[in-house]
DNA sequence: TTCCTTGCAAATACTTTGCAGACTG
DNA sequence: CAGTCTGCAAAGTATTTGCAAGGAA
């Protein structure tokens, strides 16, 4: 991955450094979804020195290179971040008591976005769909 | 209207008043879902004199009496909100060039709603879906 | 040596809270 | 009159920006 991480980010005419392969690195290793102050404590606690400031901007970055996806959970008011390589496109269910997050392997939506841009006369680009409710602990 | 959203603040405790009023107007006469600050300024232009605050904590009011729903739309990190009298569960699609808001009249998702819960093991109490693209103006 | 990156401080955007005075019922 | 509601100021949270020092190529 560092290898991959590398090309792109010289491509792009940026630089390898320390806090972009430590944020990569804790997003690859997280199941779900992270905030930024989540993995800014995830890298603290793997004792890794790095702003808050610097975490925000590395986000910035593989976003744009494509190698993250930002994504926001029904009425949580902050985005959070997740690894994009290697995975189909996807949704997430939260817990409203937990918090946690579970991935969803279906997207319905494709058959509908022909529908809606017929309705609409949008072109579509993007959708999101997320779910909350009771996670089997929480019920 | 008024003779109704009276009733529901008195049942709650609650007392009628001119910014409530004011508020659910604006509301009611919008199209589309206003964020806190577009519906203050369109206070303002209706020389309604009113807190940026006073709107925050109206909202919340006629929030929890169910007067009005809560909702966010893809990427835009803020809040939005709009009437729900007379109004069907629906979603939205916003447009990426002027950021135009239209109504989805369907929603697809009851009939997945069973088989996410049979999937992910939880109980699914809400669903967010919102699509966004470009419209025809902006295409 | 170039110029991209970082940390620190500060600014910005959205939203919430504290408190004393104003108003509804 | 009691208790809710409002405006103003300030605080809180998430995120962005400015700038000088640090570091990758």
């Amino acid at each position: 991955m560092a290898v991959k991480l590398k090309d792109e980010l010289k491509a792009a005419g940026r630089r390898l450094t320390r806090p972009r392969q430590a944020v990569l690195e804790v997003l690859e290793q997280c199941q779900y979804p992270l905030t930024a102050s989540e993995l800014y404590q995830q890298l603290q606690e793997h004792h890794v020195s790095i702003d808050l400031v610097t975490v925000y901007r590395t986000l910035t970055v593989l976003k744009e290179l494509g190698l993250i996806t930002q994504l926001e959970l029904h009425q949580e008011g902050q985005f959070r971040y997740e690894i994009r390589e290697g995975r189909e496109h996807h949704h997430h269910i939260r817990c409203q008591g937990c918090g946690k997050i579970a991935d969803l392997l279906l997207c319905p939506l494709k058959k509908l976005t022909a529908f809606i841009e017929k309705e609409t006369r949008f072109i579509v680009e993007h959708h999101s769909l997320e779910f909350s409710g009771w996670c089997p602990k929480c019920q």
